[in-house]
DNA sequence: CGCGAGCTTGACGTTGTTCAACTAGAGTGG
DNA sequence: CCACTCTAGTTGAACAACGTCAAGCTCGCG
């Protein structure tokens, strides 16, 4: 759904056709583009930062980002990583206002930063707009759900599978990719140890499921890989 | 959030209440009315179908119900359980439209099935109320995944301790209560085995922190569990 | 040339699951 | 009223899965 709304969006001015043409008067756009603002993040630099007030809906429109999770005595947790085009924190736009969650760019990142504020007003005005973005967040959060319950009873082939199908189909779109991503945080991803991730990864090599070479990654089997994945 | 929206609703008319007072019209209402029914589940009986298409937001005012998830060589899976006052399923509104979880009453329940498609016009001609239910759902999906969070890297003691604080404080709403699951069922929803459920359990009234008597449950050191949840 | 970060491997101990056996209570049919 | 059976709860023992530790490797960068 949220590829459908945003396939082939690949500038700034993108986002008020997608919105505009559809639901938003000029005014409205206008309105948009008077409180936000274009930024550029590096690799390893907060978007939004956890437990921080929400004051902005990103539109990520270049770039990968993780969301992630941390808390006292626990280790790091990474929820999701998402590619451009995406839209981030919608979900926090009518939560009291603290972002549950960090968001931190994987690798140079361009981004649009939209005043939560202006776009409340918008929504309040517009119906129909609200109703969409209600769409988009609901549909992210339930693909975030699924994973959740993927990885919750899956054992360490089938998480490590599920995690190498979904890079592959949801992040870099190819079989063959070039991580921006360490193993370390691809085990905080898949819930694992990172030992266990590596080993895992290096016997799924050895039966000729993928090729890695430390930041090149190839799918090679992918029935087999979505076979394990299946499996558990 | 919910619950203060929810607080002292206790018949079917006071939903027309809380959404009419603020923002519908007289006419909207008898609009919901005419395409409403109330029912009654008895214990077991399925309110919304895993994979059925969403045709009803339920309104549940009286009892207490668990979301699953059912998958072929998956065990068993419980996401939530909610006592009424509750709205469910408006998560799924606006998805394409299949459920992705099954609601199981787990003990007899009373529900207002809500039209989805009258409420999604209603929806359209009010953006004041369509922001509210996108606050409550976003709310209560904050609120999964943060316990998915938890039990994804807590160990065996502090998943039991979520769970029987959990049920304590937000499902029964109080310290000693009787329980209406199995001990199958708690293990589920905690992600682990029953036998290491119950074990666990056991392990807690050796050490004076609860009482467990088959159905009946009492919490005798609420600080002790507490300190449990946290460390994991 | 050396240092550090990321990656890799094997050995070992802990944690949690599975299996099997037993008990108690509730419902059923003779 | 008494077997009989079925389900839920319980316990201990064997086994498998996973995480931790220790050590070595490679590569890029100062």
């Amino acid at each position: 759904m949220i590829n459908e709304l945003f396939a082939n969006l690949n500038n700034t001015s993108a986002i008020f056709k997608l919105f505009g043409d559809q639901y938003l008067k000029s005014e409205d756009i206008e309105l948009i583009k008077g409180n936000s603002q274009k930024l550029i993040f590096n690799k390893g630099e907060v978007l939004i930062k956890q437990g921080s007030r929400s004051t902005h809906v990103v539109f990520l429109f270049k770039g990968i980002i993780k969301h992630t999770y941390q808390q006292e005595n626990y280790k790091n947790m990474i929820l999701t990583i998402t590619s451009a085009p995406s839209l981030i924190g919608g979900a926090n736009m009518f939560n009291d206002g603290k972002n549950i969650f960090s968001v931190i760019a994987v690798e140079s990142c361009e981004a649009f930063m939209i005043d939560i504020n202006i776009l409340k007003q918008l929504l309040m005005q517009n119906s129909q707009l609200a109703l969409k973005l209600f769409d988009i967040v609901s549909e992210m959060s339930k693909d975030s759900i699924i994973n959740f319950i993927n990885l919750a009873h899956k054992h360490v082939n089938g998480k490590v599978a599920d995690i190498l199908l979904y890079l592959s189909e949801s992040v870099y779109k190819s079989q063959k990719f070039t991580l921006s991503l360490t193993r370390r945080e691809l085990s905080e991803f898949a819930g694992i140890s990172e030992i266990n991730f590596i080993t895992t990864l290096k016997k799924f090599e050895k039966d000729g499921i993928v090729n890695s070479n430390c930041k090149e990654i190839e799918i090679v089997n992918k029935a087999q890989l979505e076979l394990i994945s299946k499996l558990g």
